[in-house]
DNA sequence: CTGAAAGCGCTTACAG
DNA sequence: CTGAAAGCGCTTACAG
């Protein structure tokens, strides 16, 4: 069934069917009515590729993430779902699993006219990104110099200084990083604020409490016996799963939290309440972050400029650094 | 930049440089060389939009689900992402949050051409399923009756039956059951094997032990005290967050697990071994049940009788259950 | 208020 | 081996 087909159905012509298919006002009540009802008795449904390529668009708005394993990622799903409802949009997730390689081809997804633009979220960590230069594409955490978009973030440097000094606030003196992907721009400026905040503080960095390139529970759980043994008073992890890693890892040692160890993790994801006791971590709006960068991304396509935007992250106290705390 | 033009530019046809982006092998190898180099200095990129309504197919696979927080969702949707590509094919995902709306929403792009199929991963729970009839469609996980369309999941039942029996085995007698949604398919034939494996074993049911419609750690808190005040001396949850939440509520309540209480979770989520002790579920092959919706997804476009597949799965023995097992 | 016609960017029988 | 032409299903100026 098609539009012409309709159209005889109706006892119209095409223009008529689409007129009605567009809410155009200018066709008569009476003529739009019988149209409609065509429509509803046929079945029929407009095929979007025949109006896509006439309008030369696509109602598509891809977001291209890592994986969908880490629940992080949900919520700012859910702010770009609902945000693209807002403009009529339909956005659908792809996955590159890292590889920048996914990455081009679904960013080609634009040029092949099957996509408006492309909301990038947590880009991989490496290459080069200036293929992007001039597409409808924004970028959502991990926001880098050298990707040629507007970009949706946190100020990392600040709320690893913030978690820094927090922990600083509580009494801790020797304070163990432990880090992410070693190129991830977010970690590379956790650690930049983790730094300044103990420099700022006066203490000195014990380097041998500084790890990096840890990305899982397991890996937590590898170096985690290292670490405790070099006895530092407090912990601050890049994620939320590595400082589950280690509670487990202190507890099993017999090491009391948050008594004689603090920890601190990042991201506020759902299991980080589930732990004994519950996590204190940095809270991103990730939600607004996703709208943010529907947002911004509607500029690009309305050929506004676009800006970067830095979100407001909430530090969460929670009883891994202090007694007492819920 | 389209075809027209980059047929100009190479000096020939368009319907010759459409052969050689399709790898025509009639092509003459000079006259295809010439069109390559035509295409690489133009930068064209084929509008897949001219392609596919021309080919009336799209290249597109819409996995359906209901949102993005459940890792659970994410190994499926890898298996399913590599099948596509094994067929030229791109999956994405879009989420539901649970409306039936959206579902329709989303399998209309099957007759607007945007999508070649769906497969719909954990259907919301109710409604009605007739839409689907005929459309290139595939269920993954929450099968059911109604739904007619090819599917693929595990024996729900046997899954209750084979977990409440191991409890059985290590001489548990009152089993609470913790459900999740009393419409959820699963959930109806987990529990149902459940009371299965209680009759076959002559022990009666406390109904006071049985609840339903409990999804997330927060409910599961909310009714813990209730239930372990009954004294239980096993639990079957149809969710591992639920189960977590159980785990610290006796934790909480001076109850030693497992030899006090025994708790069996389901999915085998990552946070799984996070928790202590380890938390003893049933494992479902989830990239695997991915690989066969795709699978069955193509028999079904190929006009082959697609049909349904029940999936093996795995019963985890952990310290939730047992002393001494990993 | 409505219709005939052009055209979006492709693919593919058909003819040569 | 290559090209001219039809046509996929729409939308939209243009004419009336």
């Amino acid at each position: 069934m098609n539009i012409k087909e309709v159209a005889a159905y109706a006892k119209v012509s095409v223009a008529t069917v689409s007129r009605v298919l567009n809410d155009d006002p200018s066709v008569a009540p009476k003529t739009s009515e019988a149209v409609r009802k065509a429509i509803a008795e046929t079945g029929y449904v407009r095929s979007a590729l025949g109006r896509n390529l006439r309008r030369a668009q696509s109602d598509v708005v891809l977001v291209v993430l890592p994986n969908m394993n880490n629940p992080f990622y949900a919520d700012i799903a859910e702010g770009i779902d609902s945000r693209c409802k807002d403009y009529g949009l339909s956005a659908m997730a792809c996955n590159t699993y890292g590889s920048h390689e996914k990455l081009e081809y679904f960013c080609g997804f634009i040029e092949k006219r099957q996509a408006r633009g492309v909301i990038i979220v947590s880009a991989p960590w490496k290459r080069d990104y200036s293929f992007l230069e001039g597409l409808p594409v924004v970028g959502c955490c991990e926001s880098r110099e050298d990707m040629p978009c507007a970009q949706v973030d946190i100020d990392n440097v600040q709320a690893g200084y913030d978690a820094t000094k927090y922990l600083i606030s509580l009494g801790a003196k020797r304070i163990a990083l432990i880090g992410g992907g070693e190129i991830s721009p977010s970690n590379i400026k956790r650690e930049q604020g983790y730094r300044l905040a103990m420099r700022d503080a006066g203490y000195p960095i014990d380097e041998s409490l500084v790890v990096n390139n840890c990305y899982n529970y397991e890996q937590g759980s590898a170096v985690a016996k290292r670490i405790l043994n070099a006895s530092p008073d407090a912990l601050f992890a890049a994620a939320d799963e590595i400082a589950v890693s280690f509670i487990n890892a202190a507890q099993d040692m017999g090491i009391s939290i948050p008594d004689e160890l603090k920890i601190f993790g990042f991201d506020n994801v759902h299991y980080s309440t589930f732990v004994k006791p519950k996590l204190s971590t940095i809270d991103q709006p990730r939600y607004e972050m996703g709208v943010q960068s529907v947002d911004q991304l509607m500029r690009v396509l309305e050929g506004k400029k676009a800006r970067t935007v830095m979100c407001q992250y909430k530090l969460i106290r929670r009883g891994s650094t202090e007694k007492g705390v819920l």
